[in-house]
DNA sequence: CTGAAAGCGCTTACAG
DNA sequence: CTGAAAGCGCTTACAG
């Protein structure tokens, strides 16, 4: 009994000889360019399905130098990945992106891997381009990727200084809003749980939140941090309230740290908003199933996979006038937690 | 300013070149081959890292025909997977089954695109392998890819009668378990909510309930059916007890299904397990978040994945002697449900 | 230890 | 509308 995957592939050249044509025809037909007659397509179509041929790509991607596949390069574990809601909607949006363009979507999880492989594998052809997403501190890959000629976007601001193109939702603005909001409803002691400072999304709420408090003259001592976690969020608010027991109000910079924090109010006995004001961020589905609701500031998760993936395409494609980075608009949802 | 995508690539011949050597030469050294002299290996080192050279993959699977690289293909679309733990966990095992194997994962979402585009990929050289999870009803899929000489393993039993090889949890001997344990403990008119009839998780476990059901002479007219959602365990368990108002037992094929099913029996006031008894599937970070907490039946999704990418490499490899499929254990916890 | 040459399976001008 | 030929960038016997 001779395994299946023994059989020996067809190749182009046996359909052009079953077809009674040459390989230029056969090629023709396959990529369904014009010139060709109505009784060689047929011919044609007809060894195709009896020998069950399918183009071998390796050797297509060699002269047309096009792989018509891209890659989102998360860098993270797989598991922090497929647990978090952010990277469901990002790649919800990715496809989106990439809707009607016949193209493969390659998966690759940055830290399950040492970077020098990754790093072949993007640069040695094998995808036309590059989603890269969920960057860490100054990592260099962008620029590397760049460095070899593979069109890469960025979802979110790179902290390294490179040039390369990005999409990021507009947390600098995000949080002067929360700040302003907290400020507007009289509250006097306002602090904030700032993300992780090793990414552009922590460093850049913390940054609105601090202008906003500037802009009314207030002081930006009371801040915490905490990574994007429950647990996170709960130290954090308990290091807060250790540190300044008075605080009547927290610009958390994410719901899921909002989620931690209502923990923690809620087992020293705090009610929101009444004693303490709470605004989170991102109005995830978390946003609406907590008591009580979140006031948060939305942005659209979706749509930043999208966008950045249609600027990638438009790259790919060689479009000129493209943009260098796109920041897409934040708006704060009021509810009932400030 | 030139854009640094229009730089060309070098290539293998210019690195021969800069440091003074032949093809052969240079491709020995990349591919860590013996027989080079340590003149010849620096020369080539320092070209390459000069040059910043990185192989075509494109030209290099050509003539190896491998591409290092194996697929994930998910019969899902995105978001359901990434909102799903057992992906996560799957996503897991694979990775710990790749672990030290320097292969690439390609995921690939199914139902994202149309079918001929995923069999055109996976057939046209692009990966060395593929395994396939979360196949719903006769899908064509493994046989098209195993005819086409692809090596292919399934997580899960497929419903199509196709002799691809597969790798599944006993759910048979799991659903069996759980009504030995309901029967043992006394129950006397004992339901189940089945999964989906499309799926085999759905199929075999509905039927691993009836046998035990048998073995004890008991009818199985109390079957409900749900997909695995708590919205869909809520409605099967309301069907269930609006025609068997006085059953005392539910074995549910999922336990995201027994966290509906526990909605649905709080509402009517129905205590768990003095009432009604509660065996769920699955022992997923539900069981114990749940109260009362699940007693389940315990499956292994990341051992699922690791042994289905081990198994499948060992058949890209070309391994001989590898078991036609796989039947992991289950095993029933006894938590305070039932 | 080294290199010249053939060949992997396609696409793409080019000539007819 | 069609085909012969060159070439994409590698690896792999083969000869030395």
């Amino acid at each position: 009994m001779t395994p299946p995957d023994e059989r020996v592939a067809p190749t182009l050249e046996e359909v052009a000889r079953v077809a009674g044509v040459s390989r230029s025809t056969v090629s023709r037909v396959i990529n369904d360019l014009p010139g060709v007659s109505k009784r060689a397509r047929a011919a044609v179509e007809q060894a195709i399905g009896d020998l069950r041929y399918v183009p071998n790509q390796a050797a297509r991607n060699l002269v047309t130098r096009r792989t018509n596949s891209i890659a989102l390069v998360v860098s993270e574990h797989g598991d922090r990945v497929f647990g978090d809601p952010f990277f469901a909607k990002i790649l919800r949006g990715v496809y989106a992106g990439m809707a009607g363009s016949r193209r493969q979507l390659v998966l690759l999880m940055a830290q399950e891997q040492d970077d020098q492989t990754l790093e072949n594998y993007l640069c040695g052809g094998h995808v036309d381009g590059a989603v890269v997403v969920s960057l860490h501190g100054r990592d260099p890959l962008p620029a590397r990727l760049v460095a070899a000629g593979l069109p890469v976007v960025l979802v979110g601001r790179p902290l390294a200084e490179v040039t390369v193109p990005y999409v990021d939702s507009d947390n600098l603005t995000g949080g002067l809003t929360a700040a302003r909001h907290l400020l507007r409803t009289g509250r006097q002691r306002i602090a904030t749980i700032a993300g992780p400072d090793d990414m552009a999304v922590g460093i850049d709420r913390l940054a609105g939140w601090r202008r906003g408090m500037a802009e009314a003259d207030r002081r930006t001592d009371r801040v915490a941090r905490s990574d994007f976690s429950v647990e996170g969020g709960a130290a954090a608010m308990a290091a807060l309230l250790d540190a300044h027991p008075d605080t009547d109000a927290v610009f958390a910079a994410a719901d899921i740290i909002a989620i931690g924090a209502l923990r923690t109010l809620a087992e020293r006995g705090l009610r929101v908003p009444e004693d303490i004001a709470l605004v989170g961020f991102d109005d995830s589905v978390l946003a609406t199933s907590t008591a009580p609701r979140l006031t948060t500031v939305r942005q659209d998760v979706e749509e930043l996979g999208r966008t950045t993936t249609a600027r990638l395409l438009a790259q790919v494609k060689g479009e000129g006038g493209l943009p260098a980075s796109v920041l897409l608009p934040t708006e704060l949802v009021i509810r009932d937690s400030a």
